[in-house]
DNA sequence: TCCATTGCGTTGTACTATACAACTACTTCA
DNA sequence: TGAAGTAGTTGTATAGTACAACGCAATGGA
């Protein structure tokens, strides 16, 4: 087997294994918050509040899905509707000030952990690591 | 924020990234078996064999999990039982021939994914991203 | 202006993956 | 030989997801 074959399948075997443990692993550090709700919220926070439709876009989730989401984070009272005044269908979703500190608390517990998984790395593995891995999704977000 | 930093940070969003759209992407291109029963016929194919208990120990799942997934692949015809004659309590599971063709399908039409997502990748590249996520999973698997 | 079409979001329904607990059947060992 | 442990199944509950049908609002062409 050429070599470059032998990586492909590594990448491909890798990728998958991690694939398989994420949303475990997430549920597990941080039972309050899943990885879909904490990617949800983490996008309000970022566009600083946007449509349940632009989510489903952004994350190729069916509206239906992205509602109950919302919904479920409404209830635990961290996210808020503001209905927008120039179009009565459209809620522009906010994260509340408690869904902010619970994404910041959470943010910052995923960040430690990340950085202690990689504390024996140097600075130019992590570097080429973060640009292989954005170069790899970019390619995919391509496809998908 | 140190350069450090910023690379955590950019490896943190990408995995995290990834993480969300796998199992829909698998799904999406095969239907017939999902991420996790692909990984879990691909594990007794890889050896030969094995008990129920061996793959939720290995995938960190429930074995009640394992029982059904396994159960859902009996009744497709990709697994069959074979019952241990030394402990009559343990079955032995392979994958079927059928099994074992559809999985050499999925795996071949994987692979291709992979190779054209990684087409115009050079082999450094590919070689030391490759390396980067075995070295990324092996940390991960000594906290899980 | 009016109605047909389109867009946004919710709800009904169904399915999959998962965990935990209770159970049965078998094995091991003191 | 009986208690404790192990393998696997089943009952029950929950989360996440999709699709279809719906209600309501907006928009645009006749």
């Amino acid at each position: 087997m050429p070599h470059r074959d032998a990586s492909v399948e590594t990448i491909q075997q890798e990728m998958t294994a991690f694939a398989r443990r994420a949303r475990a692993t997430a549920a597990r550090m941080h039972p309050e918050l899943s990885l879909v709700s904490y990617t949800l919220l983490a996008h309000l926070d970022d566009q600083r509040g946007c449509r349940a439709t632009d989510l489903a876009a952004h994350y190729l989730l069916d509206k239906s899905t992205v509602s109950r989401q919302i919904a479920a984070l409404e209830k635990l009272g961290f996210v808020e509707r503001r209905v927008d005044p120039d179009d009565q269908r459209v809620q522009v979703l906010h994260p509340t000030e408690k869904g902010a500190e619970v994404l910041a608390h959470v943010t910052e517990s995923r960040r430690q952990a990340f950085h202690e998984r990689l504390a024996d790395w140097d600075e130019a593995d992590l570097d080429r690591f973060a640009m292989y891995l954005r170069r790899y999704n970019a390619a995919q977000e391509r496809i998908d």
